[in-house]
DNA sequence: CACATTAATACCGTCGGTCGGTATCATAAA
DNA sequence: TTTATGATACCGACCGACGGTATTAATGTG
């Protein structure tokens, strides 16, 4: 292939069709000679000019896909018209439903069930969304009086752990029925300690998607 | 190596060798030709003739560590001189401390640091673990009295999931005040829905074990 | 001895990664 | 405007190591 004068195209280029492949087919099920002949006529070299290793493709990969998630978490925090009771209750609503056509869904379901897309998901859970988008939002729900904790850290890792990993059914495999039971435990407990948080709206909600996911 | 008169020995130190490997340097990392090598004498048609894959060698391993886990949970469940609350109380103290010491804990902690062994950790607390092993012992609780809930499947899945990821410094790393404080906020919400497991005792347990691990 | 089982070894295709080289770019001195 | 220069983008043959197989040899059991 030509040289590119914004070689920065071709860096996107060889990460979108990267994202593509390990959706498809997984991590490791995934060769470079499967994303240089899908690329169409960009080599080998060019890849390891761009990136030192297969494993700085995947990093790149996750970048993306975080990046893509920050802009969304970006605009609930940082709305100014609600306080921060009704953005946690945003972002619960919107987990698996708000921007997310059934494609994207489905793509992520994917690579969820990849080990290292879940091992990254999991220590990013920690490492960003927690206590860069949940706790701010329990932090202003604490200051604006909408929410009464005395472990607004604890509290965000909390949600993010139930919230991401078991009830979500991309990762725990669940019939609706199994949802709404968690759903509902989930919310008794969140009431437990005086957070009144999740109604049978949220709940309804995502049995449905569950019911969608599991079909 | 001359031929062995008990073949099941042979797979047994395979198995063995593979493990010690695989928490040595991660699944990935360790070739067949390491296993080999470190075999002394054994070669990889042996290796090809007990096992179809690297997978499948794999999985030996994750049987044989979770044969030991269930040896021990089922010590537990079965116990006939406590009821379901107290059993409960059981597995939660000695979570990460009563069979093992410091060489399996390490083992461990190396273990669950790489991908494959994670995802199958957490496939397993709600295959096996959380339907086997906890909602029994809740259901037990609820039979004799000493557990009330609506929601004992769900219970158990949910002690499970907090107890094996959230407040695991082998997954989530954490100083020992941050267990402590995720270990109060468990232990309010436990409360919260009328389940007075977790005391300042066990919360003192955790943090001991963080701080051991820690350093 | 016969025969199935267990183990040894030479070999295969594919993998991630390297390397010497070429083509094309921006820059600026001639 | 031309041309020299150095950096960047790309090419593709090649490498060692990998997981896995096919064939053969050895050994235990009836």
């Amino acid at each position: 292939m030509a040289r590119n004068k914004y070689p920065e195209e071709t860096v996107r280029l060889i990460v979108d069709e990267a994202l593509k492949l390990f959706i498809e087919k997984g991590y490791d099920n995934t060769s470079i000679q499967d994303i240089i002949d899908e690329l169409g006529g960009l080599s080998k070299g060019a890849i390891y000019h761009h990136f030192k290793s297969k494993e700085e493709i995947f990093e790149a990969v996750c970048a993306k896909i975080g990046a893509e998630n920050s802009v969304y978490y970006d605009s609930i925090r940082d709305d100014k018209t609600k306080n921060g009771y009704e953005k946690l209750r945003v972002i619960l609503k919107s987990a698996y439903t708000n921007p997310n056509n059934d494609a994207v869904i489905a793509m992520i379901g994917k690579i969820l069930s990849d080990p290292k897309f879940l091992m990254n998901q999991i220590r990013e859970s920690y490492e960003l969304v927690a206590p860069s988008y949940i706790e701010p939002v329990i932090r202003q729900g604490i200051a604006d009086g909408s929410i009464k904790t005395d472990y607004p850290k604890e509290l965000a890792e909390l949600i993010i752990t139930l919230l991401n990993i078991w009830v979500n059914p991309l990762i725990v495999k669940a019939t609706p029925a199994e949802t709404t039971g968690r759903m509902k435990l989930f919310a008794l407990m969140l009431k437990g300690i005086g957070i009144d948080l999740i109604d049978d709206e949220i709940i309804r909600q995502y049995t449905l998607f569950c019911e969608r996911w599991h079909a």
